[in-house]
DNA sequence: ACAAGAGATGCCAGCGCTGGCATATTTCCA
DNA sequence: TGGAAATATGCCAGCGCTGGCATCTCTTGT
């Protein structure tokens, strides 16, 4: 028997069922008119034949591809393997795959067209970005003309929230500003991070609550601006180690830079956490490797990223989800190592 | 006038030009029989309509799909980015779209099964697999029956040279055991990674070598079993140091594993590199930023990436490039940091 | 028992493009 | 300069699926 090679079709499905494609597909596709007894004799077919429906006959049809777009743009993507597994996790339940769009940061304009350029290409049915893109304030208009359904994982919230999900970060900031506080610490320097992501604002804002909760005076002369980077961390690091009154605590606004510090603290002299407390914000990988570990912050990435995916499903799908309704802040966690310690 | 809202289609831009869809499509799919002047025209009239094939519909009428996938099961993929970055950079310029498959290690068998459904249904045009999946002796056979084009980033040979993309690691480690000796060191331990990879035996091999072309003898009792993560480097370097005769350099395998005898150095009042030599094997971004920062060595991930997608996608569109002529054994190269010094 | 409505199913065109082949046009050599 | 070969172009079916609507089959209430 000259069995053709060539993989099942939903007519063939209809065939061995009796009945017509158009049921097959409802099948496929959830649809809720479907009696029950036909529902689960396409089902068995279906898995009797191994039949998978052909995504791109299925997106020529529908206009859809069940392809979502993941754009980003760090140089250190420290987390990225984590995101990446919390949008294709959710993904593989949904029946959709993703497609990533590194892009190379070169102004905003690029960066956008870029995006803009990718969704056409691709025809991808939702676009997930991370920061620093999604902290744009241009790309959500561009991204809404463009007719693409889109979340953000941002710290931004100049959008409808159904279109965001993001960290409690001004409030973490404040909790690890309170720790040092209670820890004895009044001389506490902030190391920024560049001046125009949103973040940067909410990570010193939550710096200062923390002040004005416990009603001290911040010395604004111990906030230094960094750009996220190693190097400017250690530069900041130098800088604060070289003043006459030095700061017994030191809140990088990122791992990276309190990274930089540890290095600068080590060439002045200073013992971290002896001389001087240093925590961070991210919790990579390495921040329990170093001597001492670090006191930092941890972002739930696997989770948020989670429920990013599931919230552009929902909105791709046109449902109106719990996912979307809920407000979509997840909190941080505070990670206490061996880098910060009581004042001496 | 109402102009509807509706992307143009290959047939606009046929109907604009006076030509038939059939020379457009030629023209989009880089067919050699046009005449230069007609295909001159429908490329501006392209231009001008902004007009994009569908995907979708290019998909399915030639069977493609125009998507690579990429197969990937890395606990700490710090290098993932990079990869991922060379292999866009080079779909972008062909056409392609790229694809993400993080799978959840759980067994040989499991991998494979899911890497197949993954092909499936998806419908990828090819696959690219980073180690330690493409270490799997049955993944080969499995992909070539189901009639996927790939190409494997391994350290590698029981499979075709066209399929495969490696860096020349035993080489790489044997100049680097050759540093170490040049150094004066001569009790030079080593870390290998886990048994089951086919980089272990590579890695392992070179330092041999090194042994071997200086006609020195290895005292085998300083080969220790790691498995490529910290804490496997910090037990090795606990048990190193607590001998009566400690080395006096050590070749961790990899990074994460160097960084753990860093620390174990640390807490036996080893100091490096006065006391005792370290290296290791990736370059991750931290290797610069520890104190002392790591001599280690580098592979160079975009352009191996690179070079697999264009061996990939010669694969697919059935050209004998170049690309799969030519020995895709890329070299490493080696970084001289502040952890290897001369014995004292 | 029957109409009205709700639920289940079927029919067919067409999504946008390319493959295979037929046809038209140009080129080149005897 | 005729005609064969080479090159350029066109025609049409059909890839596998879903949308819209028509049709058919069950409920349910009276």
């Amino acid at each position: 028997m000259a069995e053709i090679e060539r993989l099942p079709t939903i007519a063939d499905v209809a065939r061995a069922c009796g009945v017509s494609m158009r049921t097959v597909s409802r099948v496929i596709n959830g649809a809720r008119n479907v009696k029950p007894a036909t529902r689960v004799k396409i089902e068995q077919e279906i898995e009797r034949l191994k039949f998978r429906p052909n995504p791109q006959a299925r997106g020529l049809a529908a206009s859809r591809s069940y392809l979502l777009g993941l754009v980003y743009d760090m140089p250190n993507a420290l987390y990225l393997d984590t995101i990446q597994r919390g949008i294709t996790g959710t993904c593989r339940s949904s029946g959709y795959e993703l497609v990533i769009h590194p892009c190379e940061s070169t102004g905003s304009d690029t960066v956008i067209a870029d995006t803009l350029s990718f969704v056409r290409r691709s025809n991808i049915d939702g676009l997930i970005v991370l920061p620093p893109v999604s902290e744009m304030a241009a790309l959500p208009p561009a991204l809404d003309e463009a007719g693409v359904d889109y979340v953000l994982l941002a710290s931004v919230d100049l959008v409808d929230p159904v279109h965001l999900v993001r960290s409690a970060e001004r409030l973490a900031c404040e909790d690890m500003t309170r720790h040092l506080i209670e820890l004895g610490h009044r001389d506490i320097a902030f190391i920024s991070g560049p001046s125009d992501y949103r973040s940067t604002r909410e990570r010193l804002e939550g710096f200062r609550d923390a002040f004005r909760a416990a009603g001290l005076a911040l010395n604004e002369e111990l906030i230094l601006k960094g750009d996220y980077g190693y190097h400017s961390g250690y530069s900041a690091g130098n800088a604060l180690f070289s003043r006459r009154q030095k700061p017994t605590a030191i809140f990088a606004s990122n791992d990276e830079m309190a990274f930089g510090v540890f290095n600068a603290a080590a060439e002045a002299g200073m013992s971290v956490p002896n001389d001087v407390s240093v925590c961070g914000f991210d919790d990579v990988v390495f921040a329990e490797r170093t001597l001492p570990s670090l006191t930092t912050i941890r972002r739930p990435s696997l989770a948020m990223a989670s429920l990013a995916t599931e919230k552009l499903i929902a909105l791709i799908e046109g449902r109106d989800d719990v996912a979307n309704r809920m407000q979509a802040v997840v909190p941080l966690e505070l990670i206490l190592r061996n880098s910060t310690a009581a004042r001496r």
